[in-house]
DNA sequence: CATGAATGAGATTTCATTCAT
DNA sequence: CATGAATGAAATCTCATTCAT
């Protein structure tokens, strides 16, 4: 849909976009070469550009692409709760079954962009953007309902968005197997009510 | 005769940390050039090679550099404070301090590193824990004392440490020529007492 | 059952040699891609390979018939005419003619073939001197009656080739709508009778 | 002179406008690779780079240069001459022994670099006016004096030039070892007085 | 006959690293 | 110790050509 839009559908997009996330996500962004991806997606070096621009616009596809899904999941099950605690609860738990199920997504989430050409970053920022404004909404419905403090709404949901990520994170580069926090009970304790014990 | 020691003490290994904070703090890794590096620095660019085993390892030892200093810094100001809360506290504090000092440092920490040789991946876990380490002490410290919850240290201090790089991240690539949160207060009260409004 | 030979009588060939006569003329022979003559031809990709053997074939086909064509045209006009001043200096004109209604066509002529399959250049070299030939006989003829010097006729042919292609050219890549100068008769002067002021 | 101005004099600039100049005159621009002009010029691929800023910047430099040369040349020889019609004799015949001294250099004149670099082909345009300036001066002086007629001096300098190239590219193509007319008197008498037979 | 999705050889260019000075 | 000219491996991307439909 970014470059060639009328190709017949055969699948091969999604099988690009599929090879591309496993392949960014164990090398990076720059460890990663378009050869690798084409093999692993099961098709010729020259397919990769007839769906995709460059190699950059492969790549921020994945993000929009998988941050997309997240966001979609997560308004779909917010639909059915009632308080934005329950809301944000909920919204963190997902967050956190998605970055451990696809685990190493978090390392394409966090990989270095740095100079990208203009557009390309900009469709980054969008897609994160989006995503994380679930979670602001969420934010700004407790805020008005009274069950949150008045905090900067945006603020306090990449505050969340950067707690569970780190944490992921960390259980990735120790190669655990398994997260060393199984539920995601303790971010949501975390995030809600903080460190300190209640008076 | 001064020092005897097979240490150069021409200070041009001061220099190219400097300068390699400077380029990659604005490039991240893949966009700096050792070239630039070393121009920066005002040596040649064989000099850097004399000092420093490779890009990577220029890299790496920039963050070492660093995050060992934040630490020490840290650890300094926590000496003649009472009780895991101010202490913790005082951390964030000067956690977003540091990021909002050299704010673009906060790429160099999220830098991709995927694919790096295993040692040099090695030494960046090591300082990344090691700096991480005195939040997590702080931590065990209010747990003991009762003042924290009986979390796991470890996870609440990467959670910490996500809040305030995703907020200082977010507060970078919006451009901002200064944080849309001037203080630390915001983030040390949603990491202390979480989202909700108490009682 | 219109005609039953193995001529494909769809006119795709032709509709082919005229793209590829406006695609070769606006880019050259490499700056042109074999996707857009076959799309400026109306026709999908695989069907240039129907009709010519390479991209290269197609673009030796083009230059040949242009020629031929145009040598058709001198010959047939030529017929009328007596003496071999009149015939020469009408060959100029419509050689001047044709540069400058299909103006590109001579970025074609002097297109890079170089390293070229050997018979293909082979059949360029032989259209191009099929073509001069028509002027080469009329010179010929000129030394034969006496109006011409005794020149090497193939030499003279070819530097009056150059003469106005080069001319044309100028004009060409100097951006003028119309040719700076409107008709012929300055080159049919400068060939019959050189720069010098007589006597 | 281009892109790196300040390299020390190795004398591998040099080198490497040789090696171009024999790469491109047998291949042309496009069957040319930049390593085999490295390979030629006895360097490195990347040293290619260090001096010139493309492969384009450096056919374009290889045409300026030359060209740079014969009018350099050209406006030499022309000093110690009276009169235009002397001067125009001598810079055709300077012409024709350029040309077959390194003969191969039509190929390059006549490279078709359609689509190049705006920049890059504005050089080329310029290298070939100043060199062709020369001899429009030359006209012009001629037409001043009453030795020629009152032409177009441009168009009679491109009618010239392309007498000249034509005549030398097809003694090239066929293949001549030697030129099958071996001094320039013809084209000069053909340039002068024309085909026709006075009186 | 016609098509256009798929391919992969091949070209340009970058840049970390080396080494002679 | 210091330098920076030289190198070449490696990566992205293009496009003529093929072939299954």
């Amino acid at each position: 849909m970014t470059n060639n839009s009328d190709i017949q559908e055969s699948g091969k997009r999604e099988l690009l976009l599929e090879g591309a996330l496993k392949v960014f996500s164990e090398k990076g962004f720059h460890g990663a070469t378009v050869e690798e991806v084409a093999e692993v997606a099961g098709v010729g070096k020259g397919t990769v550009y007839l769906y995709f621009g460059s190699k950059t616009d492969l790549f921020v596809s994945v993000v929009e692409e998988k941050l997309k899904e997240l966001k979609g999941v997560v308004k779909e099950r917010l639909k059915d709760l009632e308080g934005a605690r329950a809301k944000l609860a909920e919204s963190i738990k997902l967050h956190w079954e998605f970055f451990n199920q696809s685990r190493e997504f978090v390392k394409v989430i966090l990989s270095d962009l740095s100079g990208l050409e203009r557009e390309l970053d900009e469709r980054t920022r969008e897609a994160r953007a989006g995503f994380i404004g679930v979670i602001e909404s969420v934010i700004e419905e407790g805020i008005m309902t009274g069950e949150f403090k008045d905090v900067e709404p945006r603020m306090a949901a990449y505050a969340i968005e950067g707690a569970i990520s780190f944490v992921a994170f960390e259980n990735l580069v120790n190669d655990k197997s398994s997260p060393s926090i199984p539920d995601a009970s303790q971010l949501v304790d975390f995030c809600l009510c903080g460190l300190c014990r209640l008076g």
